[in-house]
DNA sequence: CTAGGGTTAG
């Protein structure tokens, strides 16, 4: 019998349990359950008990809590990535005497390090040992899985290296497929091919999931040509491609521009009976709209509603990230009207996107709007959303506001990443504040992070720009000792640089070296596609890629 | 009931 009560969301759903009426209540009862609609909405259930469950059963019969359906409704929430929530509500478990299993345990792992509190799933692990429990190579390989996440993978590694050599909790598939992902996350495609190679060697060969994670890392690096090589050497293993394995490639090849391998692999796939879903369509979408090529994404929205595909929120986000590409904000606008006509649709993403278009078009009032707009509603902005609006208040040239932001964002718990700095460090730059801007440089490194090309780049800008060409120099001259390349940006910086420092001669020798290293660059994979595919036929024949099937 | 793979935003 259902019954109860809908909640916008599970922060009041937890709130809810633990208010005084709650705890201990219904919801903690066996017979009851968290049932989720969609993203937001959550309801409680109240229904007699399928069957009675034993072991929680005491001598008296009466009906206790079960751990099983907590960690049902845990793992559930957790899904829907409420990881506090999760938090919360283990902590009522606590209150009203619910045992914590295995299961419980893992799933807090989990959220803590989603939380960036691996110090807490730590010591969840700490648990284990104080109630008597073993954990299980589900507890260790999340475990590594949040260390992979922080950028440690030496102790992911040596947690990997004690699982081997302890003997009663083997790794097993997933816990190197995670490590592989991990070694893919931080570019590393040799390391994760080094140790699918020894998978093969031994025991535990590697599976589909395996393979799709390389092959799309390979992919994501536009290294197509390497994944198609390992995409057959895999079928020549007997084992069979799916839907994510292709929409992995056709990502790949789209990024190149790739059109007619892309319609390949399109047929290739359904003539397998592998039809492309939501998330192929949304390459499709994306990769046309960032071509600028609105009216053909259009097209494939069309067909995937022919087909019966919904778009989703991710695919109105890319047309209206597309609409703001060509400066066409107003059917960005219409957009996502549309989406909020369709209700719950509307997510950070969206809200993000549409601010981005009005900063990067200088409609600064506009965004602040909306962002004010999305608070409102209970979204919280995210770092990409403030870093949007950092970048538009530097545009507008309110470089003092820029600032506030900054600080602002960290006091609601969103922590500036490379970017955010990057985008402040330049308006800083560009606004001649370069003491501010070297002040920030070191925070950054106090922070240990990666430091790339694009900081030093700016950097060297503004140091040009306030005329310390000496400085600018010495620190494009140290780059190649940091392990660092510089980019057509760092060179075209550097060149002007010279040039407005009347340093000619030198500015020539700069450009000569680009010259030489940008032919390399050119003679890149590309032209090692299979046979019949082109390059950059990108704006011709827009329609070939659908008319086959 | 707990762990691994594909799409969007700076």
């Amino acid at each position: 019998m259902l019954k109860m009560m809908m909640m916008r969301n599970i922060a009041a759903a937890s709130f809810y349990c633990s208010s005084r009426r709650w705890r201990g209540m219904p919801c903690l009862h066996s017979n009851s359950t968290l049932v989720v609609f969609d993203n937001n909405y959550f309801a409680f259930f109240h229904s007699q008990p399928s069957k009675p469950i034993k072991s929680t059963r005491t001598q008296l019969d009466q009906p206790r809590p079960s751990v099983v359906r907590f960690n049902q409704i845990l793992g559930q929430v957790a899904k829907l990535k409420h990881y506090s929530a999760v938090i919360s509500l283990y902590n009522q478990m606590g209150v009203s005497r619910i045992g914590h299993d295995v299961y419980t345990l893992t799933i807090l792992i989990n959220c803590y390090f989603h939380l960036n509190q691996m110090g807490f799933s730590l010591s969840v692990l700490g648990k284990f040992f104080k109630l008597g429990l073993e954990p299980d190579v589900f507890t260790f390989t999340t475990l590594i899985k949040g260390f992979l996440l922080e950028n440690r993978v030496a102790e992911a590694a040596t947690l990997l290296h004690k699982m081997m050599r302890g003997g009663n909790c083997q790794p097993n598939v997933v816990t190197f497929g995670t490590i592989i992902r991990g070694f893919c996350m931080k570019g590393n495609n040799s390391a994760a091919i080094q140790l699918l190679r020894k998978m093969e060697e031994g025991a535990c060969k590697p599976n589909l999931v395996v393979y799709n994670t390389i092959i799309h890392s390979l992919c994501k690096d536009t290294l197509v040509v390497d994944a198609l090589n390992l995409f057959s050497e895999m079928m020549s293993k007997g084992i069979a491609p799916n839907v994510i394995t292709y929409t992995s490639l056709i990502h790949g090849v789209c990024k190149l521009g790739a059109w007619k391998e892309a319609t390949r692999l399109l047929n290739e796939m359904v003539s397998k009976n592998i039809f492309p879903d939501v998330f192929t369509f949304n390459v499709l979408v994306d990769t046309l709209c960032k071509e600028g090529m609105v009216v053909e994404a259009e097209g494939v929205v069309e067909i995937m509603i022919q087909r019966d595909i919904d778009p989703d929120s991710v695919t109105y986000n890319s047309l209206m990230d597309g609409y703001c590409l060509r400066r066409e904000i107003g059917k960005a606008k219409k957009v996502f009207e549309l989406m909020l006509s369709k209700g719950s649709m509307v997510d950070v993403v969206s809200y993000c996107t549409l601010i981005n278009g009005y900063c990067k078009h200088k409609k600064i009032d506009k965004a602040m709007m909306l962002f004010l707009d999305m608070c409102h509603k209970g979204l919280v902005a995210d770092t990409i959303t403030y870093t949007s609006l950092v970048d538009g208040f530097c545009k507008v040239g309110r470089i003092d506001y820029a600032q506030k932001l900054f600080s602002k964002m960290q006091a609601c718990g969103q922590l500036p990443n490379v970017r955010t700095y990057s985008i402040l460090l330049d308006g800083l730059c560009k606004n001649r504040q370069l003491s501010r801007a070297m002040q920030l440089f070191g925070e950054m490194e106090a922070k240990k992070l990666d430091i790339d090309i694009v900081i030093y780049s700016i950097l060297i800008e503004g140091l040009c720009i306030t005329g310390k060409i000496e400085s600018a120099r010495d620190l494009y001259c140290g780059l190649s000792s940091k392990g660092l390349q510089p980019n057509v940006r760092t060179y075209n910086i550097m060149i002007s640089g010279l040039c407005i420092a009347g340093l000619t001669h030198e500015a020539k020798m700069c450009l000569s070296k680009w010259k030489r290293k940008a032919v390399l660059l050119m003679v890149g994979p590309l032209t090692q596609l299979s046979e019949g595919s082109s390059i950059i036929n990108r704006h011709q024949g827009q329609w070939y890629l659908f008319k086959q099937w």
